[in-house]
DNA sequence: ACAGCCATGTAATCGGTTACATGATTGG
DNA sequence: CCAATCATGTAACCGATTACATGGCTGT
C-alpha cells in the first residue's frame, strides 16, 4: 500500500513505519508489556491490514530498542527471557509526533479499499458477472459491519473511550461503502434490463 | 495490513499480488499501452496506495510476461525498444478471476486508515492536542474531498461508467469519514469542557 | 544548442510475509 | 502424561520503495 509514504519523519529526523508508530502506541496503552501482548493486541484491532506475525514484530521491537524508544526489563521465565517493553522518553516523545496535526496531510489523503479498485475494471466482465461480483461483494460487507458491531457489543465494558469511537468509524465507513454498492447494484441492474 | 492476504489466487494456481491485478485490468483497458502508459494510469487513479513508481512497475511487467499473461509487441524508437504490452488469453481469464465473487471475501474485510488508527491512540496526547489534531485531520478530508469533486467534474466526459462509479464511491466513502470525524471533534470538544 | 520533459530502465534496500523451530504452561 | 495452547523467536523470501542512470523528443 501506498505503499505509498508509509512512514512519517519523527522529531529526531527518524522515520517510523505506520506499523511501528502503531506498536508504540500500543506499548504506551499496556506498559509494561511483553511482545506477545503486542501481537494480541494488533491482532484484535481494526486492521485487518497488519498480519501481527512474529516475523513482523520481534524484529520491530528490536528496531525500536535499539533507536532508544522502547526499554525491556528481563525477569526469567524457565530458560527464556522473558522480556517487557516501556516507552522512553524519546519514545513517548515519538508517539506524540505521529499524532501530531503534522502527520495528518499524507493519512488524509489515503484511500484504499480492494473492493472499489476492482469496480474500476467492471466493464471487463459480463453483466452477468457484474451482478454477481456486486450481490457477493454487498453480502460480505454486510456480514462484516454485523462482525463489527458485534463484536464492538460484546466488548462493550472493557472498551476504552477512543477504542470505542474507533470502531464506530470502521462502522460507519463500512456502512457508507455499503450504501454505495448498493448504489452500484441498482445502476447496474437497471441499466442491464433496458437498453 | 494484513498485507495479510494481499494476493489472490488464481485459476492456474498462480497467486496474483493486488497491484499485478490492477496492472492487468489498466492493460485490458488500455491495450496495446506502454509501460509508461500503465504508470500514469495508475497515477491518475484514486489509490494513492500505491507510488506507481518505476521500480515496482517495470519488473512486474516482466513478471507478467514471463507467466504469459501479458505479450509484448516491440517496435524500435530511437536505439530503444518500446514495448506495448496485451492481455493473453491467460491474463484476460487471470483478470475474470480478479473480478469473480471468490475474491471479495477479504477485500470487503479489508479495512484501513491511517487517520482512524490514530484516533485509537488519542488518549496519549494532551485535549488541547486532541483538538489540534482532529481539527488539521476534518480541514484536511475535506479538501481532500474537494479535490476529488473538482477532479471528477473536469475529468466528467472523459470518464468511462465505471471509473465515474468508482470516483463516486471513493467520494462516498471520504464523506463517511468526514462525518465521523466531526462527531469525534464534537464528543471531544464537549467532553472536554464539562469534565 | 540547450533546458526540460517524456520514457525506459537498474540497483540497493527494507519492511513485512510465510514457514519453521522450540520451550513453557494448562487442562483433561 | 499428553495435547493443546501460550510464548518467543529465526530464516528465507519477495514486492515495493527510493534513488539513480540514461536515451529521445520538443520548444525556444
Amino acid at each position: 500500500m501506498t505503499r505509498a509514504a508509509k512512514t512519517s519523519r519523527g522529531t529526531d529526523g527518524r522515520v517510523a513505519t505506520e506499523l511501528e508508530s502503531c506498536v508504540l502506541g500500543i506499548i504506551a496503552e499496556r506498559q509494561p508489556c511483553t511482545a506477545y501482548v503486542v501481537r494480541r493486541d494488533l491482532g484484535v484491532s481494526l486492521s485487518s491490514y497488519w498480519s501481527a506475525s512474529a516475523g513482523a514484530i520481534y524484529p520491530l521491537l528490536r528496531r525500536l530498542e535499539e533507536r532508544d524508544w522502547i526499554r525491556a526489563d528481563e525477569n526469567d521465565w524457565g530458560t527464556r527471557k522473558r522480556r517487557s517493553f516501556s516507552l522512553t522518553r524519546t519514545g513517548r516523545k515519538q508517539l506524540r509526533e505521529w499524532l501530531s496535526p503534522s502527520a495528518v496531510e499524507w493519512a488524509a489523503a489515503f484511500t484504499y479499499d480492494p473492493l472499489r479498485t476492482r469496480v474500476f475494471f467492471l466493464d471487463h466482465t459480463t453483466p452477468k458477472q457484474r451482478l454477481d461480483f456486486l450481490d457477493h461483494a454487498i453480502q460480505a460487507t454486510r456480514s462484516v459491519v454485523g462482525e463489527h458491531r458485534a463484536e464492538k457489543r460484546s466488548l462493550a465494558d472493557e472498551l476504552s473511550e477512543f477504542d470505542r469511537i474507533g470502531r464506530e468509524g470502521a462502522i460507519a465507513e463500512l456502512e457508507a461503502r455499503l450504501r454505495w454498492l448498493r448504489s452500484v447494484r441498482d445502476h447496474v441492474a437497471s441499466s442491464e434490463s433496458k437498453p
